[in-house]
DNA sequence: GCTGCAAATGCAACCTTGTTGCATTCTGAA
DNA sequence: TTCAGAATGCAACAAGGTTGCATTTGCAGC
């Protein structure tokens, strides 16, 4: 299975099935090449500046949606509310493991730990998906001085 | 200090010493007897709909911030992005166990499963929160025919 | 190399959440 | 009772995010 970060944006849009466009890919390459999840804002300033065609500011939050649907990208919120998305690390599938937030800079990682079993649920009540999230400050924003 | 659950708003706003008015006596009522952090939107709604006068959504956030200023409540910020706030000192009772989220009704169930213990970290992470959230549909969601 | 269709894009308008400025009202201390 | 400063209400604004719809484009099938 692919690398997510090595691999080319056009190889990595046909492994999951979905169109390979111009925005798809400009944006996959942002995405490969932050160190730090970047928000909506941040990533369309940059593609802006980076070509000489910017990429509509809704078409641009319709291409993170699919990346994130697909598993290529991962979204989190900062501490102000605001999405941010990063590159996913891996191709699997992110049901296997546990995701740790950093809620400084809304970085997601993956840990090595196996998320715990699902509990008893009540009479009636339906599974659909469990998720456990760590929250805290990764190491990079627990390095830096506090703003 | 007065514990801040039992203690009544007043005593809590002379407390801190800040001004008891009837905004912020009533913002700290809805928040006590909330089960789970509340948004903005919903603390309106709530006031709206027990008093025949309702909070201007402005002052809702001023009396907000000015809580959170003095440690009477706290603010998080959800998995949308939207500003939670609850009574200072009422998480802990939400650290003993686990949510079932309805996606339907979007109801918040506690159920009675000890929640797991915390991974290992990578060196440098601080851990702040774990959060297992188990999603489905509820018992009362279930039994109804999908829409 | 064509063709057709679903998917993706661009544009405009809109909604929600949160903030700022300013005039008015109210709290609480003197 | 008085009054300064804090709190409130209103209007307007800004940022982030979504929806509807017409147009363009990727790509599978021929």
């Amino acid at each position: 299975m692919a690398d997510l970060h090595s691999a080319s944006p056009d190889n990595l849009l046909r492994t999951v099935g979905i169109k390979v466009t111009r925005g798809r890919v400009r944006v996959i390459a942002a995405l490969q090449a932050a160190r730090q999840p970047m928000s909506h804002a941040e990533i369309g300033t940059q593609l802006g500046a980076d070509a000489a065609v910017p990429l509509d500011r809704v078409t641009l939050y319709r291409i993170l949606e699919s990346l994130v649907a697909v598993g290529l990208a991962l979204r989190a919120v900062d501490t102000r509310g605001v999405f941010r998305f990063s590159a996913a690390g891996t191709l699997h599938r992110h049901e296997g493991h546990v995701h740790f937030r950093c809620t400084d800079c809304g970085g997601v990682f993956c840990l090595k730990a196996a998320p715990p079993s699902p509990p008893k649920l009540p009479r009636g009540f339906r599974l659909a998906a469990v998720e456990f999230d760590v929250r805290g400050t990764c190491a990079v924003c627990s390095a830096r001085p506090a703003a």
